[in-house]
DNA sequence: AAGAAAGTACGAATCAATTCGTTGACAACT
DNA sequence: AGTTGTCAACGAATTGATTCGTACTTTCTT
């Protein structure tokens, strides 16, 4: 069994989308990500992605001078947990009014509509 | 003009909800309510919604002893902008992901997703 | 060998959210 | 009038996230 998922804060979140993008990286390679968007010192990034060792957010391969980190949680689940703490604190634990909510202001198109319209069938099959 | 909805923080948005579901409230009645989840002071409750009024969520009318609030944005609009955050920091502003894994996890029943379907199908019309 | 460059580790400052104790005002009761 | 209860206001402690400066180590360059 797999432990649950921890949820990651703000700057976790960013590091690990990082992460997930580009594999295992070091703190360099993160930096450099990261300072397109907004403005980071090197250190802050470094002191975050040791935090996230000792939560067990990432791994760190220590056997090179520059340590390599990687994600120790995929994308999914996260974005699961995510979701699920959204839905609890402001939907009242509904998927489906959240759902609804979110494609009554979603700017989807039409073919990313009809995707989703596949998830749906699908499910509908499974649930019957 | 209207202001943006601004963006509650969790403690808010728990007051929020009460406010939402009881309509103007004193801060005795929001603290009945949100003792029977988890255990919190009366005046840490007081605290938080004298707060509420200088960021604008909420608001007093002063004229009786007990002061007594008012949610100052709907719940829609709230939820809207926090599904916004969540989908800009964790699924790359994308709607359609954060759609198909809400529903990939959900445990909505069929009349639920019947709902979403009916919603989907307005959704796919008024786009043509 | 000396110095610059690139790393990690660590402590401390800051900031926002949360929590609650205490105080003082006002009201209700006796 | 005096006591008790209810309330708003405020200050202070706490906690978690974030930020960065500084120190120390290792590696690379000259």
């Amino acid at each position: 069994m797999t432990t649950d998922p921890i949820r990651p804060s703000d700057g976790e979140l960013a590091i690990l989308r990082v992460l997930w993008d580009r594999g295992p990286s070091t703190v360099r390679d993160v930096h450099a990500d990261l300072s397109k968007g907004r403005d980071m010192g090197y250190t802050t990034v470094l002191k975050l992605m040791q935090i996230m060792v000792d939560k067990g957010l990432v791994t760190r391969d220590e056997s090179a001078r520059s340590h390599v980190y990687q994600a120790a949680q995929g994308e999914g689940p996260t974005q699961i947990c995510l979701l699920r703490e959204l839905m609890d604190k402001a939907f009242e634990g509904s998927a489906k009014s959240l759902v609804l909510r979110a494609l009554s202001e979603s700017t989807a198109g039409t073919a990313e509509l009809e995707e989703i319209q596949a998830t749906l069938d699908r499910l509908r099959k499974e649930r019957r």
